[in-house]
RNA sequence: GUGAGCGUAGUGUAGUGGUUUAGCACAAGAAUUUGUGGAAUUCUUAGGGGGAGUUCGAAUCUCCUCGCUCACCCCA
C-alpha cells in the first residue's frame, strides 16, 4: 500500500460512520441513567493549564509525568490537553462558585482525552470517557450510588458478568502511617521482589500490592493490609460503603491491594471489570473513587467529592465481544426511485414532504436507470421502494413497491405521505 | 521510555530468490437492459510502507527508517 501522505497521529483514530452507534448507544445510555440520579451536563475547555493537572493529579504520577501533551501558547501560557476530566470539572466548580448551589451537585460529561503513551490493546493517546463527579456529600451513600450508577449502565449495555473491585486507601490522616508500615515490611523482604517492585518501593510503595508477579505477590499476601490500619474514620466510612452496596446487592470484591495511580483518592477507589477478564486482562472498563481533598488543593473551600472516569473505548470493545445488536428503526425505510426529468423534479418535492413528515428516506437523484436504483434500494435496506416514473408523474400517482414480497400498489401523489406513515407504524 | 511480532489493491489474503504481465475473494463503479432489486457474464478502478544493500535476477535475503500491533511501565 502507498502509505497516504497524511495520517492520523499515532495511537488517535478516526471514529468511521460504522463505529458511531456504539458512541452514540454509550453516550445515550449514560446520558439517560445519569439524569435520573440528577446530574447535569457540563463541558470543560479540552485545554487547561498544565498546572491545574500536575498539582491535582499529583506531579510525581505517570499521568503528568510523562503522558501529558503539553504547550506554550504565543502569550506564553503553558497549556495541557487534558489526560483525564476530573481536574477541569474541579477546576469549573470552584471557578463558577458552584458551592452556593444546592449541594450535593452531580455533575457529568464526555469527550476526549489524551495521554502520550505507547499504544496497546484498549490504550490510545486520544480516546474517550465519561466521567461523573459528585460534589460536596462526604457520605458513604454517594459512593455506592456512583457505583451503582456504572453498574446498570453496564448492565444497560448489556454486559452481563460484572464485578466491582473495591478498596480504601485511607486519607491524609491513616495513610502516612501505614505507608510506612509497608515501606518497612516491604524492606525486609526487597530480597524476594520483582526488579521492578523493587524500584516502585521507592516512588511509589503503595503500587507493589497490585503487581503480577507471582513472587511479589507471595511477598504481598503478608502484608500489613491497609484496611487493617484505617482511621476511625476512615473505616467507619468504608463499612458504610460496603453495607450500602450489600443492601443494594451488588457484586463486589473486595481487593485490597487495588491502589490508583492517582495522587488525589482518599478513602474509596474502586474498579470494574468484566469478569471473565479478570485473569488474563488486567483492564478496567470504570475506575473511579473519592477524593475529599482536591477541592481545597486546587483552590477552593473544603468539599468532598466522589466520582467516576469510564473508558469508551474499551466498553465499545466489550459490546463488540458480545455482539451486541442495534435496532435499526432510526435507519430509512423508503428508497425513492425516479426516472425521467419531470419525475425527477417532482421527486425533489416529494423528498421535501417526507422530511416534513419526519419519514427517512434514501434518494439517488444522481441515478436514473432504474436497475442501479432499485439495487441501491436493495443494499440499503429499506423496506419500501416508491417508484415515480415519467407516466406516475403525468398522472399525478406513485407506485409503491414491497421490498420483501415484490407487490406494487400505486397510489395518488398527494395520498402517499398519509399512506407510507400508516404502512411504517402498522409494520412496528 | 524498554522489548517482541507484523507491513502485498479499499478490505481479507496467495506466492518464501527466477515459469509473476504479482494470483484469488469481497467491496466499489459501469455495461448487457433510457421503466423494476437480490443472480449471471463482461469490463473498469487499485497493490509488496519508504530507502539502501546482496544478487545476473528480490514481494521473497540483509540493514536502516517509517508505520501498525502486542507486551512491560502505567492506566479508562
Amino acid at each position: 500500500m502507498k502509505k497516504p501522505k497524511f495520517q492520523a497521529p499515532t495511537g488517535m483514530h478516526d471514529i468511521l460512520p460504522e463505529e458511531q452507534k456504539y458512541f452514540q448507544k454509550i453516550y445515550e445510555t449514560v446520558s439517560d441513567i445519569v439524569s435520573f440520579y440528577g446530574f447535569k451536563k457540563i463541558d470543560t475547555p479540552i485545554l487547561e493549564e498544565a498546572e491545574l493537572f500536575s498539582k491535582g493529579i499529583g506531579l510525581s504520577t505517570d499521568i503528568v509525568e510523562k503522558q501529558m501533551y503539553t504547550l506554550k501558547t504565543k502569550g506564553g501560557d503553558f497549556l495541557a490537553l487534558r489526560p483525564e476530566f476530573t481536574a477541569g470539572i474541579v477546576r469549573a466548580y470552584i471557578e463558577h462558585g458552584m458551592f452556593t448551589l444546592p449541594q450535593p451537585l452531580k455533575l457529568y460529561t464526555f469527550g476526549p482525552v489524551f495521554r502520550a503513551e505507547r499504544p496497546q490493546a484498549g490504550r490510545y493517546r486520544q480516546f474517550h470517557q465519561f466521567d461523573l463527579e459528585v460534589f460536596g456529600e462526604g457520605s458513604a451513600v454517594i459512593d455506592a450510588q456512583i457505583i451503582q450508577i456504572c453498574y446498570n449502565i453496564l448492565q444497560d449495555l448489556k454486559f452481563k458478568d460484572v464485578i466491582v473491585e473495591v478498596n480504601s486507601i485511607g486519607d491524609s490522616q491513616c495513610r502516612p502511617y501505614y505507608k510506612k508500615l509497608l515501606v518497612n515490611y516491604l524492606k525486609s523482604h526487597q530480597a524476594a521482589l520483582c526488579t521492578n517492585c523493587r524500584r516502585r518501593l521507592r516512588e511509589s510503595p503503595l503500587r507493589v500490592l497490585d503487581c503480577k508477579e507471582e513472587k511479589c505477590q507471595r511477598v504481598v499476601a503478608r502484608a500489613p493490609q491497609i484496611i487493617d490500619h484505617l482511621c476511625q474514620e476512615c473505616n467507619n466510612h468504608f463499612k458504610e460503603v460496603l453495607e450500602f452496596l450489600d443492601a443494594l446487592e451488588l457484586p463486589y470484591h473486595l481487593n485490597p491491594y487495588l491502589v490508583r495511580g492517582l495522587d488525589y483518592y482518599t478513602k474509596t477507589v474502586f474498579e470494574i471489570f468484566e469478569e471473565d477478564s479478570l485473569e488474563e486482562k488486567h483492564i478496567a472498563l470504570l475506575g473511579g473513587g473519592r477524593f475529599d481533598m482536591l477541592v481545597k488543593l486546587l483552590g477552593g473551600k473544603d468539599t468532598p467529592v466522589c466520582g467516576v472516569a469510564g473508558g469508551v473505548e474499551r466498553i465499545i470493545e466489550g459490546m463488540r465481544a458480545r455482539a451486541v445488536r442495534f435496532p435499526r428503526s432510526s435507519s430509512p425505510q423508503v428508497f425513492l426511485a425516479q426516472i425521467g426529468t419531470l419525475a425527477k423534479r417532482r421527486s425533489l418535492k416529494l423528498f421535501e414532504d417526507f422530511r416534513k413528515a419526519k419519514i427517512g428516506m434514501i434518494e439517488s437523484f444522481g441515478r436514473d436507470s432504474l436497475k442501479a436504483q432499485l439495487g441501491r434500494a436493495q443494499k440499503s435496506e429499506v423496506k419500501y421502494t416508491l417508484i415515480l416514473g415519467q407516466k406516475e408523474a403525468l398522472e399525478e400517482t406513485v407506485i409503491i413497491r414491497d421490498m420483501d414480497t415484490g407487490r406494487q400498489r400505486t397510489v395518488k401523489l398527494d395520498k402517499i405521505v398519509g399512506e407510507m406513515k400508516r404502512k411504517l407504524k402498522i409494520k412496528k
